[in-house]
DNA sequence: CCGATTCTGGACCCTGTAGTCCACCCGTTG
DNA sequence: CAACGGGTGGACTACAGGGTCCAGAATCGG
């Protein structure tokens, strides 16, 4: 169902419409995480945004597109949140206190709502449209750990495939250990999760480049 | 709202109720892991599982009440699934064989529906009581896992609270990783996320027992 | 075999919600 | 200062979904 999209989502044409759009997307986003998508009725997001139902649908086609604007959103404050770290993130060092401060933030949020992207990713991985949203995200925020990790690396680079490698594990991490520390009210998951990836990280850039640290085989094998 | 919970929900008296109020829970269990709860009706449930209304309500106080047995069921079919694997193994290979049944698992799937535990957590753990009961859930497993590493520690035992922080990434690592590839369609996230936690745990359970692998300080400390 | 009890079928109600529609406001432009 | 078009307010509709109820079937205990 509902097979023709495309058209229906006309841009704002003025400063003020700009402001109404964006106090919507705003006001949905942080329903959104902290009700989840489905539980985040359109009446509770006209009514937190001060907003009418025409002006929603003036500028939405659907709920669905809503929600998409939401995760795009939610995508770019997490990469802005986190990127005015990695940025000035030099070294191991800086790494370190980059986890220092997602946990802190965690703790400070009492380890409620989870990630702002990954809380999305079971409710919207099965809709081809946000899922894909999503996976962009994800994609971009490992890009930025990539560069932070290469200007760790500084004067001696690694293979790029080695870096996009421990970026992933690095945002695994993260994701796992903030979900554990949703369910279980606690940041030390989070904490040793992290400083799993951060010490193989540590590891892999000091020593000279190689690809594994040398045990039986079976890696990568399967079928 | 919704203060007296406790009373309304009669646990069956019969084979035949026994019967209907698994094959209700069951169906439920399905839909919810690949909708989610809040997209998934009741009405769904009943189709799926042949059951009336009255069936439903005959068992369950209300939809909440559902859900809380769904997540229980869901745990005990996880940590049933993952046993399997986990007591046969008594070194770090067989370790490896439990990582790739997982991963072939997840790619069979099509890296769709993410953990069966863990996709519950982002809906659930703002409500305390289901919340409760995935802690409960993700307690048992990790437990699960020291019993797996005691027993690939044979007859040098390690201490007991290394053990549960090494389980406690193995954890993370797991859904942070199912969490990535259920976004990007690709195992690849789990593989990387997977093989990280277990190349630590190799290292850990290999040589004399340290605490850390011995770089700059700052760990654990804040406040 | 009979009464009591558990279980089942489904019609019904009511609230909440996505989505529609139209009359009106207001800034801009000529 | 008109008139045009984007922007706004909110009443209204249609319907899906949670929850109630009761009559009747299956089953059990004696």
């Amino acid at each position: 169902m509902r097979i023709m999209r495309s058209i229906g989502t006309e841009p704002p044409r003025t400063a003020r419409g700009v402001a109404t759009r964006a106090r919507i997307v705003a006001a949905a986003a942080g329903l959104m995480r902290s009700s989840g998508v489905a539980n985040t009725s359109l009446d509770a997001v006209l009514e937190a945004s001060e907003a009418s139902k025409s002006q929603l649908y003036h500028y939405f086609a659907d709920k669905d597109d809503l929600v998409l604007a939401v995760v795009q959103r939610q995508a770019e404050c997490v990469l802005a949140t986190h990127n005015a770290h990695l940025q000035r993130v030099t070294s191991i060092a800086g790494l370190r206190r980059w986890r220092n401060a997602v946990v802190e933030l965690t703790r400070k949020e009492k380890c409620a709502g989870g990630c702002p992207l990954g809380s999305f990713v079971s409710e919207l991985a099965e809709s081809d449209g946000s899922r894909a949203a999503l996976a962009r995200g994800f994609a971009q925020w490992q890009a930025d750990i990539v560069t932070a990790l290469e200007a760790i690396c500084g004067t001696t680079p690694r293979p790029r495939a080695t870096l996009v490698e421990l970026a992933t594990t690095l945002l695994a991490a993260l994701q796992g250990g903030l979900l554990l520390a949703q369910t279980t009210r606690s940041v030390q998951p989070l904490e040793l999760a992290l400083d799993l990836a951060i010490d193989r990280i540590a590891e892999r850039l000091a020593r000279p480049s190689r690809r594994a640290s040398g045990h039986v085989g079976a890696r990568r094998g399967h079928r």
